[in-house]
DNA sequence: CTGTTAGCGCATTCAA
DNA sequence: TTGAATGCGCTAACAG
């Protein structure tokens, strides 16, 4: 840990005898440099461990090149899904992403957002929190930088938005279902999240148009042990079968280990399908579920990110995936 | 989407009537001003939507208050657990941590060191993909600036490091396998990770140590499709019985599920078990597992960042979670 | 192709 | 307490 003060580009200059602008030229290939001076620039910038001062060049010029990611919860599996193949989608580009994680606090993703504003980053992409309080996070980020949202949007925003469509997907559950199985038998209950996220809402608004409005509805969060407390309270009001659509995997996942350590069988008392199309391989059975494009999504991100368009919003379709825990 | 030129200091003091040194004052809260210039300076700064460039900032001070981690990736949930409650661990300080993901990529994760360095980071956690690999990242980070290694470590490097003792956890779960069951009739398998990252190494040793030497190892890595492979295998061979010890949690999950699918029984006739605590609740049975004191390692990381302490080495300890893949 | 100059936005001197 | 001046490290504009 020597914490020698940094070589900055004057040091470079001055050993290799030339003038700064040269040493910018060489390290950042911006022009044409004669190839003797170029080792001469590159031998000094060895010898002196130098490393660019980023703030210094974002100072000056114009762009970044970097691409601030505001999400809500890292360990909700989709969350982090969509993380990594941004992450990806960024890999061989020139441009850096940054993640911060709002941790389901509005403050704090707001917070993220004016930390990624004040480093002058060139995009940033937001999965609000919330879908009304989110606003002015969103609002924040639009009005001064090229804005994304992902999976969950602000309606009447300004920024753009890349999604699935969460009709559709709720659609083939639907049809899925309704093909496979006698849905009297097994009465459907809606085991979701409560609307305050787009995503959460727009399941829901899906799932009363395609099964009914009157489908049985049990609100709560994204979480597995959501999933276990819903499929508890169902088995506390006496069902002994059913079909349990839920909103997110983890949801799922927690209902199906709750029904099972309670002695239910799955698919054969209880079917249970998810949403997102994360972790499917993670349980026995493996879940039915709706699986979101995330490779396809994330390079839309990228591409929205980059271009000069103006903002604009697209849905993206989600396939289904049948696992064990509906019958085939 | 407004990109009229953003207000900088000079159009705050210009509209307060006041100078850039006093918006600079009263915006930082480093030093005493006239309340009722500092209600100008606000009411100024707020009409003009000013807010505050860190890269000017940063490049005056010497400390920019950021934290930079570098994570392997994201989807594998420890690493996601691990970063949300680092982010926790910070969210009311007055530093910002920022994530990058190497995408398991020695390559990608060198590159988020020096970006980090570029942008004058205070501070860099790392959890290094490679055991080996990665001795050039912790080395630059490390050289620059208070660097932390997490979960993982490269031997022989300057840096800190907070992590859990492996040998300790593996002792845990083979104590509690040797009071429950009979581990002649239910032979003994390390379902581990190749040895390429600290605790992969580590495992793997304590394995050994605690299982003896000759104990049967299947090794891949840290994931639910590598669990669900081995599982495979090892019925292949024709075992109808046995014990799995799992490297992580994923691994387990996915062990499990294979098992299940196949007909047999857990944990009558396979027990299991996992290493990390995170995501027992999305199975059934729920996992037996070493849990990772998660919260005081972030703390840690926390202080060691803040503090002027030389490096340090910290191994804390797990403690045993008794699921249903394992006799009770 | 290269050097000189200027200035990005800010916080800190130093004087007043 | 406040203002004027300086410079953090870098690159764009300009001249040569």
């Amino acid at each position: 840990m020597s914490r020698t003060r940094a070589a900055t580009m004057a040091d470079v200059a001055r050993l290799a005898g030339v003038s700064t602008a040269t040493v910018s030229r060489v390290l950042s290939g911006t022009r044409a440099v004669d190839p003797a001076m170029a080792q001469r620039v590159t031998d000094a910038a060895g010898r002196l461990d130098y490393r660019i001062n980023l703030l210094g060049r974002g100072l000056r010029r114009t762009s970044t090149s970097t691409v601030g990611l505001v999400l809500p919860d890292l360990r909700n599996p989709f969350f982090s899904a969509l993380g990594q193949h941004l992450a990806r989608a960024f890999a061989d580009s020139e441009v850096d992403l940054l993640l911060f994680s709002a941790d389901d606090s509005i403050t704090t993703e707001v917070r993220g957002v004016r930390s990624f504003l004040g480093r002058q980053v060139d995009a940033l992409v937001l999965i609000p929190v919330h879908e009304e309080r989110s606003a002015e996070a969103v609002a924040l980020a639009a009005s001064s930088v090229r804005t994304v949202q992902l999976d969950r949007r602000v309606p009447g925003t300004a920024a753009s938005y890349v999604g699935v469509s969460n009709r559709d997907g709720v659609a083939l559950v639907h049809d899925h279902l309704a093909a496979a199985a006698d849905l009297d038998a097994q009465p459907v209950t809606y085991v979701g999240a409560v609307p305050d996220s787009s995503s959460a809402h727009e399941r829901l608004d899906a799932v009363r148009r395609w099964f009914g409005a009157d489908v049985d509805c049990l609100l709560g969060d994204f979480s597995a042990a959501w999933g276990r407390e819903a499929a508890s309270r169902l088995l506390g009001d006496g069902a002994a079968a059913g079909t349990l659509v839920c909103a997110a995997d983890v949801i799922a996942a927690g209902a199906v280990a709750h029904l099972l350590s309670a002695g239910h069988r799955v698919p054969d008392d209880f079917r249970v399908t998810g949403f997102d199309g994360v972790g499917a391989e993670l349980t026995h059975p493996s879940l039915t579920t709706v699986r979101q494009p995330v490779e396809v999504m994330a390079a839309a991100i990228r591409d929205l990110v980059v271009s000069e368009e103006d903002a604009s919003a697209r849905w993206f379709e989600p396939t289904l995936v049948v696992g064990g825990t509906s019958p085939a």
